[in-house]
DNA sequence: TTCATGTGTAAGAAAAATCTTACACATCGG
DNA sequence: CCGATGTGTAAGATTTTTCTTACACATGAA
C-alpha cells in the first residue's frame, strides 16, 4: 500500500522530472491540467494558446518524466481522442535529496578518464 | 523567525530553481558542497574534475538561483578565495504547488496577441 | 623577476532545446 | 466526394545552453 511517502528518485528519474518542470509552458500546461482536469490535445492546444505539435512534444516530455499520463478514448462522433491527466507527484527538493540522487550518477569526465 | 516552512515560490523563482537543479554537474556540485562542507573554487574543480571556468560558470547558476551563496575570504598566505557553501533549502514538487506557481508567470504569447 | 597560486571574464565552437511548417492518415457528416 | 475534426511525426530554422580556450590581473615565495 505505498502511498504515504514515495521513494527518492534515482538520479537521472530526478534530472529528467526537474528538466521537465524547468520550462514555462510545461509548467502552465501541468498546471491547467491539474486545475481544469484531463483533456485531449487538440482542445488544451487551443486552452493554452499553444500550436498542436508544440503542445504535443512538450507533453511528451512531461510523460516521459512520468509527470502526466496519457490514454486513448473514442469520442461520441467516433473521433480518436488522444486524453492527458496529471499523475499525482511528491518530490521534495531538499540538499539531502540531491545528494543522494547524484550518488547515482554515471560518474562523468573527469580529467584522468582521458 | 521564518523557519518551519518556506513561502512557496514564485513562478520565476520556481523556473531558476528548476532549471538550476536539471543538470548532472550542477547536481553533483551541490551534492559535493554539501557532503564535504564550503570550498573555494579552484579546490572545488580539481576534486569534481572539470575546468575552472566551467565550475565558475555552474557556481553562477546555482547562485542565481539562491541555492549556494559565496563568499570572499583571504587565506594564511594572503590569496583571495571565493568560498561557496549550500544556502539550505526545502521545496515541494507537488501538482497543487506547480499549479500556484504558474499563476504568477507572465501571460505568454497567445495567438491573439499576434 | 619568475613561478605557482588564486581570482574573473570574454569570444567562439559545439551541442541541445525549442518552435514552426508541412505532410500523412483516419473518421464523421453534409 | 469534400470539409471539419482528430491523430502523429519529420525536417529545418532559431534560440539557448553548455563548454573550451585564451586573456588579464593579483599575491606570496623562491
Amino acid at each position: 500500500m505505498k502511498q504515504t511517502s514515495d521513494a527518492p528518485p534515482s538520479g537521472e528519474e530526478l534530472l529528467r522530472i526537474l528538466a521537465a518542470l524547468a520550462n514555462p509552458h510545461r509548467m502552465r500546461i501541468l498546471a491547467t491540467l491539474w486545475a481544469n482536469g484531463r483533456n485531449y490535445i487538440s482542445q488544451l492546444a487551443r486552452e493554452i494558446g499553444i500550436s498542436r505539435p508544440l503542445l504535443h512534444l512538450h507533453l511528451n516530455k512531461l510523460e516521459e518524466a512520468g509527470l502526466v499520463r496519457s490514454e486513448m478514448e473514442l469520442s461520441e462522433d467516433g473521433k480518436a481522442l488522444n486524453y492527458f491527466e496529471v499523475t499525482p507527484f511528491e518530490v521534495l527538493l531538499h540538499p539531502h535529496v540531491i545528494e543522494q540522487a547524484a550518488q547515482s550518477l554515471p560518474p562523468e569526465n573527469r580529467k584522468e578518464d582521458v
